[in-house]
DNA sequence: TTGTATGCGTTATCAC
DNA sequence: GTGATAACGCATACAA
């Protein structure tokens, strides 16, 4: 609408000086400053953000990408993302992500987005070289179901984590258990499966038992009917007493599978769900879980990218040549905290 | 990165040549545009979407603006605007609203978005007129918690949606009940007290009884807690059978609530809510709940905003003048389904 | 302390 | 069919 030549034409000062005062430089004398603020004021104008952008070469903007906003825990990264963007003064661009608009990805953020936040999701290599060349860096919360090149990544210790869980499972005497994952190999729920293993194999050794594990692999999406028919193959296997979920989704649906069966949680099963949304600690019974410090990652990958944005060739950017050596990959990884809720108990006598 | 011109050079062309060619201009050379293309293709060109907006005065880019992404209410939507808006080539900056930071919010997006959705928050009058007068148009997803001049507003017909739910509690016998709403009067929460209310004399008119009702204004955040203490005031006049949420997080936390004092759902209470978000089918009792099409109401909002953008002065601009007569905001209210679920019941012999 | 001039990467209007 | 060139609104080096 109004521009700064209106607002300089106003203040009978030259362009200059109208962007010195909105850059708070402290050499304009204060009388102009006022007079400035005053010829703003009286236009209502503000700085228009795109030419700005294309002179500083900084949109402001950074890119969030997810497959799957409507689970809670997705939202709630989401929140503790847009609150710490916003306290350093970035807004964000969110848009889902799907692998089959992956080639367009990059028109439609490079020049817009000063650096891009994935929510577990893996991208093609060629895409990651494509942005890198462009210089926008990358963080992912959550490891990226395949492993990428080159990714910073924020996540939870899964296997110190199931490590516990695995722990409290053998020690209530559970020895048959399933765990309830995602067979979609590009998503986020998918190295959890992984770690879930090898937490199962220290346990054995440690505790000196023998442990038998079924690896249920969800379809997709529709997680709550997935979970219903998995419980019924499971069902066809009597011996099993403990349901590991990969997530908090995947477990209500478990629940609710249960309930209808008949089966009681946790008398014939104990299920332990992961990520503690707010409401798995309202179903019935409460499930036990694995809580994801979400603000916590949120932000440590927020400062991570704001820092590669603002501190450029500090990681990544060796610049020229192809072996990128520099190009260290930060990898956080955050504790997580073990909900024990009434879902979980000892394993019930079997015949 | 590569700009036009590197493309232009590379190809041996004009700069010209290079925008004909993006924007498939058909009388370019078969020869010139393939030679155009491998360029591009060979620099790994992207034009930058930055200085394409400063020259069209086109960001592509759609402001939404919620208080609590956190609820997978307002999450659902989110993602179906996202959908609705990726469609039309829009991209979706998302942005957390907080009164407290509205005087900022204009600058932020001012230039930068084409338009603007609210979800269900008010604004302040100052705010909207600025909006209006960079005309940068606003749809509001639910009705603003104040009612907002020339706001155009798609939302549930709640008053039609809680004329059918007092009629069922009619039916059921439930003569005292409760309503559990949002104290917070600029929430989207709000209104639908208002629409509650109105229903309720309706049915009354109706069904020639009497009905009492209590009206419990949650305090601003964590609905669960509040659905707690709210229910243990509750608790002290026993008269009462039934209990109508505003939204699905309260009813969860009201069903939570009622199973810690060993109240029954829906033996001692009757519990319905409003919205249906998928965990509210998964609780213990399954709630009854009004569906709001969450993604009819996005589609709707995004269609309408888009037109405002793409086809000005149509709605609001009169352009000049004082008296905004051509500004009649449109309306939109979408009708809502019943979804009867085990918690409400016949209400119980009252002594 | 302030003004002038240039360029950021586009699009669009002309000529040729 | 194609090539110069002037904006778009801003930041900033340099001159005054």
């Amino acid at each position: 609408m109004a521009t700064r030549n209106d607002v300089a034409r106003l203040a009978g000062v030259s362009v200059a000086v109208v962007s010195y005062v909105l850059n708070n430089k402290s050499f304009v004398k204060e009388e102009t400053r006022r007079k400035v603020l005053a010829a703003m004021e009286e236009l209502g104008y503000t700085p228009n953000l795109t030419a700005r952008s294309l002179k500083t070469r900084r949109s402001g903007q950074l890119a969030v990408l997810t497959n799957f906003i409507g689970n809670p825990f997705e939202a709630g990264i989401l929140l503790h993302l847009e609150e710490a963007a916003r306290w350093k003064g970035y807004m964000i661009a969110y848009r889902s992500y799907d692998p089959d608009r992956e080639p367009e990805l990059l028109a439609q953020l490079a020049g817009r987005v000063d650096g891009i936040i994935l929510l577990g999701q893996s991208l093609a290599e060629a895409t990651l070289a494509s942005f890198r060349k462009k210089e926008i860096p990358l963080v992912s919360v959550m490891s990226p179901g395949q492993p990428c090149s080159h990714i910073h990544t924020v996540d939870l210790d899964w296997t110190a984590a199931y490590r516990q869980v695995a722990a409290e499972l053998v020690r209530l005497g559970h020895r048959h258990i399933a765990y309830m994952g995602h067979g979609c190999p590009s998503g986020p729920l998918y190295p959890r499966m992984g770690a879930f293993a090898a937490a199962v194999r220290e346990a054995e050794a440690a505790a000196a038992v023998t442990l038998r594990c079924d690896w249920l692999a969800l379809a997709v999406e529709g997680r709550y009917e997935s979970a219903r028919e998995h419980l019924l193959k499971l069902a066809a296997e009597p011996g099993f007493t403990a349901l590991v979920c990969a997530n908090d989704l995947t477990a209500i649906g478990a629940c609710s599978a249960c309930r209808e069966r008949g089966w009681t949680v946790p008398g014939r099963l104990s299920i332990v769900s992961s990520e503690n949304i707010l409401m798995v600690s309202e179903t019935h019974p409460p499930i036990a879980t694995l809580d994801y410090p979400r603000q916590k990652a949120a932000h440590q990958a927020m400062e991570l990218l704001i820092r590669l944005i603002e501190e450029p060739g500090h990681k990544e950017a060796s610049g020229s040549g192809e072996a990128e050596a520099g190009a260290v990959a930060e990898e956080i990884r955050l504790p997580a905290t073990f909900i024990p809720r009434s879902s979980l108990a000892q394993a019930p006598q079997v015949p």
